[in-house]
DNA sequence: TAATTATATGACCATCGGTCAGTTTCTGTA
DNA sequence: TACAGAAACTGACCGATGGTCATATAATTA
């Protein structure tokens, strides 16, 4: 009898329900606002029950990260399917961040409190550990674009692609999230617009290929 | 009778003394982990007394950066006034960031905590308004280079000096932000060097120009 | 139906930032 | 020197919050 299986699949799913729960109120007041009673009465469950589906409340945005994450890299494999050489797919590349950027800046916003605990907690914590493994295959994936651009001759920079991709990624994930908090105020001040100025990131760094 | 100028002497001592009394508290324990009572011990002040000085935590931090952030501004004044032309003096600018990179990396991963909140509490606080005062400054420091770099020539690039300077101090500090804590679970995976990142990050930026 | 197991609950605990009534120390005056 | 008022200081206390656990409920099995 299917029993177990059912079981199985409905923890899944109440653990999906959290995670969801978590990410409304985590993206509506922030991760510091937010306590573990306001994700109990979104999810409709005790704050005991939380915490026999999830480790910690740390533990949960690394959840949220993860399927942040997935969700990019589904993107990312969709748009280097599309180019013609490596140059092209970079370039598209460059255009999803952006696009990615304008449509998901709470994940930026969110991100910068959480991620660089990532590479901290992924021995302890299972959800950490996926998030260091997709992390890894998208890094993966730059760099077989670099390669691809290196021997298509699209690109002329031949530095080590690895380190390349480290490079890039970290520039512009820094970037943005550090836009996703101080976007506004520097729109306020300036007026630049935060989409104008990682567009002008972003072609500084394909131009420097 | 100088009674009330001593007072006020010792006002800024004691404010002093907390103040250093906490930057060796944060950069030793993180600013989360630090409790305002081991700020209090480490005084030699009872927590109440720390209040009488400081607005919250939170204040205490923006006090720590403002002192960073005025070391960094004689430290740039100091460079830019040997350098020859506006390129020359934005190279010497580049190796300043990483040496100062490599001397504080302590500070670049405090304020990855509490800088962003400078803006959004400059109105309320008078070391958060301090604080945004000095940034400012450091900003104008990098349009006049940026500036003298068009007019005598040794900068090709043309595109408005003030939104290049907003564009490439974010892209700089977010980047050393991130690094500061990412930097060493970087090394340890992939053997790059955060000072060998940063160098290579300075180089496209200065190449760019 | 009774026993066992899985799931859920919320009162409770420890910790921490911040407050305030009360105490001590300093200062100017008579 | 005596004393009153001001300034500086203290630490017990408060409210909020992440996390726990003894207990209760529901589902499953025999």
């Amino acid at each position: 009898m299917g029993t177990e299986e059912r079981r199985q699949r409905e923890r899944e799913q109440r653990f999906g329900a959290i995670i969801a729960a978590a990410k409304k109120v985590f993206f509506t007041k922030g991760f510091d606002n937010t306590t573990m009673d306001d994700i109990a009465q979104e999810s409709e469950l005790s704050k005991g029950t939380l915490y026999l589906y999830i480790k910690n409340k740390e533990d949960l945005a690394h959840g949220i990260m993860f399927e942040s994450f997935t969700l990019l890299k589904g993107m990312m494999e969709e748009t280097m399917a599309a180019g013609k050489n490596g140059l092209d797919k970079i370039k598209r590349m460059a255009a999803l961040f952006s696009e990615y950027y304008a449509q998901q800046t709470d994940y930026f916003d969110f991100a910068r409190n959480i991620d660089y605990k990532i590479g901290a907690a992924a021995e302890e914590s299972s959800m950490a550990a996926q998030c260091t493994r997709v992390i890894d295959e998208i890094v993966d994936m730059l760099i077989a674009v670099l390669k691809e651009g290196m021997e298509d001759g699209t690109i002329r920079n031949h530095i080590e692609p690895e380190k390349m991709a480290i490079l890039y990624a970290n520039i512009v994930t820094s970037f943005m999230k550090q836009l996703s908090v101080l976007g506004d105020i520097i729109n306020q001040r300036g007026h630049y617009e935060p989409r104008e100025l990682i567009e002008l990131m972003l072609e500084i760094m394909v131009r420097s290929l």
